[in-house]
DNA sequence: ATGGTTGCGTAGCAA
């Protein structure tokens, strides 16, 4: 079974690059991050058309998240538990029926956090968008560790807004003081981690230089300078499971791309 | 130091 996570920047600007991608990768399951459409205006019939089952959970002009799959799907939910005001529109969950066994997937966009407020001492001040991020995360993590009680294989796709380490930026520096690569935000990542998932990208590959996101200004992708925080975890039923691993870096060259590219695994399922 | 870009939606925010 091959899984695939996708921060499209937009599913209409993203029109003609999207299914270019997927019949050139030919992933079983995708999911799509920032679709930035509201279910309705999501052109779902181009997508059944070319052999996929459309699940989205979209919001008027940000966020949105999707999953194509030519899998059947079961018992697909919309929304992270743990607060029922929370109108962004950033989790969905569907089980997927693999040949040989079924995986329970979630895709997620995880808040972006900036700007951050600091004290006068330096420390960040977990308020606002900042604030949103932390509390989300800490959902998160009671949403993973329910699903880990299942003892099956999940996986956790999506983008998650965390440059894990520095060596997942080109340019450490410049995001020290940034909500994607804060101490309390990596703390809050491995808090996930640490319940008993397992990175992918880490499990197979080692060492800088690996982005999936190139920023449009700048000449970022001209320079290489980019950073790595697309990711998928995978728990331990999943992760005895993993074959191959790739983040689709050509993707980033191609006409109009997302700012994102593709990230995918190969699980024996 | 500043501006550098794209998307959504048609101004200004988000990233």
């Amino acid at each position: 079974m091959k899984l695939a996570t996708f921060n499209i920047n937009g599913i209409k600007a993203r029109i003609e690059a999207l299914p270019r991608w997927l019949e050139a990768a030919r992933p079983d399951v995708v999911t799509l991050q920032e679709i930035k459409s509201v279910d309705e205006a999501f052109p779902r019939t181009l997508f059944e058309d070319m052999g996929w089952r459309v699940e989205t959970h979209g919001q008027k002009s940000f966020n949105g998240v999707a999953i194509l799959s030519r899998l059947p799907l079961e018992d697909v939910t919309r929304g992270l538990p743990g607060d029922e005001a929370d109108e962004q529109a950033r989790w969905i969950e569907a089980t997927v029926i693999g040949e040989g066994r079924a995986v329970r997937l979630c895709g997620l966009y995880l808040p972006n956090g900036n700007p951050v407020e600091f004290e006068a001492s330096g420390r960040p001040i977990a308020s606002g968008k900042y604030g949103y991020k932390l509390a989300w995360m800490a959902r998160m993590e009671a949403r993973a560790r329910a699903l880990l009680a299942l003892e099956e294989p999940v996986v956790l796709a999506g983008d998650y807004n965390i440059i894990p380490q520095d060596e997942d930026a080109a340019r450490p520096e410049v995001w020290r003081s940034d909500a994607l690569a804060l101490p309390e935000s990596r703390a809050a990542f491995r808090r996930i981690l640490h319940l008993g998932y397992t990175e992918a990208f880490r499990a197979q590959v080692q060492g800088p230089r690996h982005y999936s996101f190139w920023d449009y200004q700048a000449g970022a992708w001209e320079k290489n300078n980019g950073i790595r925080i697309d990711h998928l975890l995978l728990s331990p039923q999943a992760a005895d499971l993993l074959r191959d691993v790739k983040i689709d870096k050509a993707a980033r060259g191609e006409e109009k791309p997302s700012d994102h590219v593709p990230v995918w695994i190969e699980l024996d399922a």
